[in-house]
DNA sequence: CTGCATGCAAAATGTTTGCACTCTA
DNA sequence: TAGAGTGCAAACATTTTGCATGCAG
């Protein structure tokens, strides 16, 4: 829990097929569970197990590669952030397209809050949902039905 | 999602035995998951079900009684919050009892940040984690190896 | 007496694990 | 050929649902 970004010896997939799990997480900009990810393998004619999904995607989070959190309805999401980086994602509740953004006032915000009562090792999680843009205009384009969570 | 506060003719237990329920997180001022809150009732003697319990958790969630969110390990927890508004939590790791914090700087920054983008229907979730003083001095008292999300 | 709430048990979901098989080095 | 990686299916944990019973109005 205490390790980030540790640089292990084998930082990435390690195996060929795992690539293509971290490659859907990876292009979609999107959470994702487990079983749509493999969903998606499967229908695009590669054969993975669905355990070999799951294996991975714990597998990269680990290390690091992505970002794992729980959606409202107790699925696994991953998602895949651009930068290494300490951010925060501002979500969009219809396409669940996420974008990342820095607030270095809030960093400090949170961790003066948790400091000036005497709570030590801070971390915080931030996140802010809407609906953004491209979604708010009705006939723009078909939207997922996807639950982004929160 | 949208109807927040919404005060229905039956705002809360409405019956007897919900009311158990709704103690129990009440007054323990920490996550607890339907399970968790199941087995202390059992062990209190009253006779709950378990199916029960998790019927009254919901109930309790959606009227905005108490608050809902997933644990890391995607158990489904729930808390009581002191006030109705809306607020944040400063949670120790360690015991998992949470301090409600305000915010209105923090609030005006998210609400910003997607407007600006072109977001609209913001919302948004901000937790900061840390270990309290009384669970940093070593040797205070029996700390349960409640783990909290995020 | 009528109806909702309850409790038990079965069912449904999402995830993990055991084990034999395959592919690569 | 040895070993890691894989896939299937069984095992698991949590949560939901069906249905008969109990209590209140």
């Amino acid at each position: 829990m205490a390790d980030r970004a540790r640089r292990l010896p084998r930082p990435v997939p390690a195996t060929r097929q795992g690539a293509a799990v971290l490659a859907v997480v990876q292009r979609s900009g999107t959470f994702r569970s487990a079983q749509d990810v493999h969903a998606e393998l499967r229908t695009a004619g590669q054969r993975v197990g669905l355990a070999t999904v799951y294996r991975h995607l714990q597998l990269l989070a680990e290390n690091g590669v992505i970002d794992a959190l729980q959606s409202a309805d107790g699925q696994t999401l991953y998602r895949h952030c651009a930068s290494d980086d300490h951010h925060h994602h501002l979500i969009c509740r219809q396409c669940g397209t996420s974008v990342e953004i820095e607030a270095p006032d809030v960093e400090q915000w949170a961790a003066n809050t948790a400091t000036r009562r005497g709570y030590t090792d801070v971390t915080h999680t931030i996140e802010i949902f809407g609906v953004c843009p491209a979604c708010r205009k009705p006939a723009s384009r078909a939207q997922r039905h996807r639950t982004p969570p929160g």
